[in-house]
DNA sequence: GATGAATGAGTGTTCATTCAT
DNA sequence: CATGAATGAACACTCATTCAT
């Protein structure tokens, strides 16, 4: 048994008995104890390998998220079509990856939101996640939205993602990814649909309070 | 101080404390002492009034629940006009209620939404919930649309309203009411607009498995 | 309802319910509560009978021995014989009695003999408790046997009938009665017959060390 | 203080503890804070060694068990004569051993009884005990006696034996070994008797219930 | 007489963390 | 590197008791 450069392969090895105790008992009662029998150590290497309990939890939910941004990047290389809705296509899919919308990806997910209310070291990380999102879906609609437009599509989007995602997980039931997908483009191609109204530079302003979004013919 | 008939005051007092708890530390750390001693009470009375912590749990969460229902109910009955569209309005601004997108109030959704996932008993109560926002928006919708679609728009509405919510919880900042209402507000009108393109019985009836969503233009 | 008098029937009624909960879940889990609930009234009702919960245990452990002792009286009375035997044989049957040998009885009983190693009240009361049997063993037995073959013929007699109630008490069936009784006639009869070999005045007299009581042909 | 391997150590520095416990307060005040303290060591120390409080309590009975079973087995190897009498004798001494007839033996004997009760994991210890003695007992005396009549013999003397041990327990006094051990014999003398007047195959006979098995020719 | 609201100390148990080996 | 022994504070919960009504 090798001495050197365990670090790597011990740390992989804690972060999925973490997510494995998340996902049979939840965050609350995964205990020290408990991941440790998961992953097969003693109670004590856990210290050794992350400062504390705080530490392992943060680089877990680093890892579940570094799944979500390879899951997002791998299928934007396979692209061969550098359209503006090929890109938005490709960030839908990859947010409902299937490693993200298995149960300890879910279950883990949900539990460092509720978390991340009172950790700021989580909060950070919540708050980067949420904005690459909203980031990317605006970069695209930008491409053929006015700013103001493409903001509140992105925004939109972003959160209709992230429902679907939700009321998925707190169903209980297997996650219906075609559903969500198929919601997600309707979404995405009424707002694209924008463009061919919103001609005038004049209309791309940020229009007045009273609006709430619909055509200004409706 | 009355010693007969506090049962309603103190639950109510006790639920109040709890919200105040999760508020500051988190459910998770939201012990009985300190709900005890954000109520001016011992810690003893909750077994009392509550059976054990979990009772006490499941009693906020309805109690927070029925908040909401309370919102769009209020709003319901101030209602002249009764068209579907003047009712899906109710439903989503009685979702961004201020009952409900303030700090109290969003972390413990949150933290029930991850409690959930493993007390059945807090599952059975967030399935009714979830159930209750798609049932009603699809009733609405169904007015106007077939049932195909009047289903994708109730749960895409739902979803959307449930994201940009919990989008605007993890924020950590101000909840922007009037932001998420627009977007939401925009998405509806968006499906009613269905109505007039959706003219023919061929087309209610809902089609096969490769339909998206689009305009039939796109 | 009356609102006098209800001394002696709150009493009674509270007894009863302490030998159920006893019955039900041991002395070191029957609260107060329990006891109260069993018998139909409000906690705070006992201080109000019984100066705390160990004047309650005390009364009902009276309770329990005055129906013992009720038990061997009442057979006394409807004796005709009044020979030693006839009285030895009663007392057998009154410890054998049927207010002794049920669950409840047996469950309290073993419940007190434990904690009267620690508690004196209750000590005491045991300990004349177990005098009176031997006391009226020995005073029948001293009809017919000198004082030292008496004292060990009472004190033998009083030790097994307790330890067949004991082995009768701990085997969780229920309680062989016939059984019992036969086994501890026959150790009465054995003892009765010494009668016959013991005729002489110092024989009566205690022996020394050595023996150990046979039969001098044995 | 070395930190390995102190398993057995503990656990046997616990156990001890916990009779020290159970003779100063009764098991049922015997409280996991005092045990611990008794012993010197941390309140968490016992859940890391026993499981729980039960599991402390069932290992302290085994233990005190195991006492019992070694001072009949050490007195049975040093004995030179292998009639049943001889036996008999061991057994008997045994169960009055010095280990067996201390306070914090008496104290736990009779603490256990009761929980054994109402916690099956200790009543089945407790049967097995009981079964044990019986057995033993009835084992030597079948070398003499009919198989009924061993056995009638068998549960007296065992009833016996108890019986002289309870009533010494529950005396308060300090127990009177020779006294009790020159009752049970007396006793297992007059059941050996029997097999001078036991030798017609008529007699031999179980009187109401028929024959059941002795040797045709005893 | 009787209730049940209220207390607060005490219970067994869990747990993250430390550290000698 | 890795173990697991050990700690002690914190936890939810129980309970006998008190007392205003």
């Amino acid at each position: 048994m090798p001495k050197v450069g365990m670090q790597p392969i011990r740390r992989q090895q804690l972060i999925e008995a973490t997510l494995q105790a998340v996902d049979q008992v939840g965050l609350g009662d995964a205990s020290i104890a408990l991941i440790a029998r998961l992953a097969g150590v003693s109670n004590g290497i856990i210290s050794h390998y992350f400062q504390d309990k705080n530490g392992l939890i943060a680089a877990t939910m680093g890892y579940i998220m570094s799944m979500l941004n390879e899951g997002v990047a791998a299928r934007r290389q396979a692209l061969t079509d550098d359209s503006p809705r090929a890109h938005l296509k490709v960030i839908i899919e990859g947010n409902f990856d299937a490693s993200q919308v298995n149960g300890p990806a879910m279950k883990t997910w949900l539990a460092f939101w509720a978390s991340s209310m009172h950790q700021p070291s989580l909060h950070r990380l919540q708050r980067i996640n949420d904005h690459r999102l909203y980031s990317n879906l605006c970069c695209q609609f930008r491409r053929v939205l006015p700013l103001y437009h493409a903001r509140k599509a992105a925004r939109g989007l972003a959160a209709l993602i992230d429902g679907l995602w939700l009321r998925g997980a707190l169903s209980g039931d297997a996650f219906d990814t075609d559903q969500a997908i198929r919601i997600a483009y309707e979404y995405m191609d009424l707002q694209l649909a924008k463009q061919h109204t919103l001609d005038t530079p004049d209309q791309a302003a940020e229009p007045p309070r009273t609006a709430t979004g619909q055509p200004a013919g409706a």
